[in-house]
DNA sequence: TTTTTAAAGCGAAATGATTTTTATTTATCC
DNA sequence: GGATAAATAAAAATCATTTCGCTTTAAAAA
C-alpha cells in the first residue's frame, strides 16, 4: 500500500514526504470522508509539528492529481476521501457516518449526448453525487454516531 | 410575472417585500446565475438602502423554498438562478457566460435503484450538474466575456 | 382604515474556513 | 554527499458569509 502510494506520488511528480504519505495512508485506511481538520488532528500526534495549512495544501494537491476525491457537502466545507477505483464513476455519501461507496450508474453518456444535441454546447465536467444513509445508518433509529456536519 | 412571484412568496409564507420581489424579478429576467454580490450591485441603485446581508438572506430563503436554485461552482462561492421549470430536473451551466439551461436527462431512478439494491442504503438527495460551454461560448475563440470566476 | 405584530431590513462587527507569506527544512537527483 | 527545487511551519491575512441589536414595514385583525 505504502509502495503503491509512493508510486502514485512519483507519477504526479510530488515528493514522497513522510507527511504526504501519512495523509494518503490515513485517508486510504477507511472509506470515509474527512475534513482537513480531521486529518490534522489525527496526524499531528505522529509528527512533532504539522501545520494545518500543510494538510490543506496536500489534500488539494492530491485531489488535483486525482489520487483522492472531494465531497460536495451541503455545509460547503471541504472533505476528501481516498478511492481506489480508477475508473470513471460516482459516489454515494452517507450523511450520517461519512462512509463513501462507489456507484456504477453514470449518466455521462446520456448527459453528453443531450448537451451536444439539444443545447449545442460542450461538456467540461459533470458532477453526480448521491447523499443518503448507508445500510447501517438507515437501519438504526438514531442514524449517525458521527455528526454529519 | 410579478403576480406569479407574489403568489410564490405567499405560498412560502414569506412577505412580499419590494426588495424580495426585486431580487426574484432580477433573477428571473435572464437564465444566468448570479452571486449575491452581483444582485446587490444591480439592485442597490433601485433602493436607497439595501444591505448585502439582506440579499444573502433572501437568496437563501428563496433557495430553501425551492423558488430558485443554487450552482455548485468550483470556486465554492454561492450562486443562484431562477428556473421556471417546476419538474424535477438538472442543469447545464456555462462556465463562461453563466447561462443555465435545463437538462431532461436524470439518472435518479437508476441511482435510487442501485443504492437500494447494491448498497442497501436510502437516498436523501442527489446532485447532478453539468459544467461546460454553451453553444455561443463554445463557438467563440475567446469564450466568456464574463469571467467564469 | 387604523392597529397590531411578527417578519424583514439595516449597518457594523464578527466569524471562521481557507490561503498567503517568508524563512527554514528536506527529498531527490546527480 | 552536495545542489536545488519542493515542502513545511507559523503567523497573519483574506474575504465570503453570518450574526447582532435595533428599526422599519407588510399584512392580518379589528
Amino acid at each position: 500500500m505504502h509502495d503503491h502510494h509512493m508510486r502514485a506520488l512519483k507519477d504526479l511528480k510530488l515528493k514522497a514526504t513522510p507527511k504526504r504519505l501519512a495523509i494518503l495512508d490515513h485517508l486510504s485506511r477507511e472509506p470515509i470522508y474527512r475534513s482537513p481538520e480531521d486529518v490534522w488532528h489525527c496526524l499531528k500526534g505522529e509528527f512533532g509539528r504539522l501545520g494545518l495549512p500543510t494538510v490543506y495544501r496536500n489534500l488539494e494537491e492530491l485531489a488535483a492529481g486525482g489520487v483522492i476525491s472531494k465531497v460536495l457537502h451541503p455545509n460547503r466545507q471541504l472533505y476528501y476521501f481516498y478511492c481506489r477505483n480508477r475508473e470513471h464513476h460516482h459516489h454515494f455519501i452517507c450523511m450520517a457516518c461519512r462512509r463513501v461507496e462507489d456507484l456504477q450508474t453514470c449518466a455521462a453518456e446520456a448527459l453528453e449526448r443531450e448537451v451536444g444535441e439539444k443545447i449545442g454546447g460542450m461538456v467540461l465536467s459533470h458532477i453526480v453525487q448521491v447523499n443518503g444513509l448507508c445500510r447501517d445508518c438507515a437501519g438504526e433509529s438514531r442514524p449517525g454516531e458521527r455528526s454529519p456536519e
